[in-house]
DNA sequence: GCGCTAAAGCGGTGATCTCTGCTTTAGTGC
DNA sequence: GCACTAAAGCAGAGATCACCGCTTTAGCGC
């Protein structure tokens, strides 16, 4: 990108917008370049060579959503892990969060690995930091690894956001936090 | 269904195997309901009047695949645990096993919640009767409950299989078995 | 066998998408 | 400011898809 300045951030930020609103409206199956083009005031052949594709586009959106909106860490390795669950679950129920996660993660055979590998390293770098924090306070029980987090945690989140489960809310969070290092303790 | 006999029946099968086969080579999102006509040699209008669309084809096909293969309940709660759970990975590993699963759950918004159930139904169906059997029998401590069985063994599965996380086998489904019911009882 | 009709085949049509050469606009460096 | 050129706009061609009236095939019941 030799020119980012001005009018092609200004071209970029109306379809990143257009696009979210359109996934958010219609579903991600039934957005088309042309539609994401005309919602967003611009050219089509304006997306067909900066993106190419419509997976292309979602996948590119999906990396820029909720940059610098995540929670802060305390040092607290249970407040920290539900926070950025909390989070996480919030990202994910926004709508449309699971088409662009499914977008990120499906999209043309050559680069399905790319966005996979992005996708789970973008997870891994919020769980990381807590764990690292927790584990140079040598605090006892040693922290969960990375993996456990993941089945544990945030593996049950997406499962219950795609399938639409129930109870599927904060407090659920604060449970699965809870069945991972333990109930908080109420010391007498 | 007023007449499922001989040909219709033929056409179905050539087309859910077309399917298949396509969505392996190319995935789902390139597939086309012409394309599944030509390689099935079927009218494309035959697929458009039985089916469609290309998501309702695709959760028909994802209905129907893996009937009757489903390992049989043996009475032990741990064996019959990591019999279903390996199973469920061995399905979802098959080539385009993902992208039915995604097919299914994606499909347009109004049809989504139907896929959706029909798909955690299906999943529910194969570990409810695992638990039921282990409470009759008693034994102790009670088996653990059904959304257990989700967030631990099933929701993992699929998120490792979904991200093509490595180490992903039937060693790991024990793990998360024992994780989730204790090791097994070495007795003296 | 024989008729009935559900279901598949066969065009064709309009709509939409995808892509491309050329023109125009507007950042960027001097 | 001014020249340069990256990037957006424009318009149109070709391909493909989604769909539909009509015809033909072949299960199914008698």
């Amino acid at each position: 990108m030799k020119r980012p300045g001005g009018r092609s951030a200004r071209v970029r930020a109306a379809v990143h917008g257009a696009a979210v609103e359109l996934v958010g409206e219609v579903g991600a199956d039934q957005v088309t370049l042309p539609a994401v083009a005309e919602r967003a005031g611009v050219n089509s052949s304006t997306l067909y060579r900066r993106w190419g594709t419509l997976a292309a586009l979602l996948a590119d959106v999906a990396q820029h959503r909720g940059d610098a909106s995540a929670p802060p860490l305390v040092g607290d390795l249970r407040t920290d892990l539900e926070n950025q669950a909390v989070w996480t679950l919030t990202e994910l129920s926004r709508p449309g969060g699971i088409a662009f996660f499914r977008a990120e993660v499906a999209p043309d055979v050559d680069e399905r690995r790319e966005g996979l590998r992005e996708c789970l390293r973008r997870v891994s770098e919020r769980f990381q930091p807590v764990l690292d924090t927790a584990r140079e306070r040598g605090g006892t029980p040693p922290p969960p690894s990375l993996e456990q987090v993941l089945d544990r945690i945030v593996a049950p989140l997406y499962f219950r956001v795609v399938f639409s489960i129930p109870g599927t809310d904060e407090a659920y969070v604060r449970e699965l936090v809870a069945g991972l290092i333990g109930e908080p303790s109420v010391e007498p």
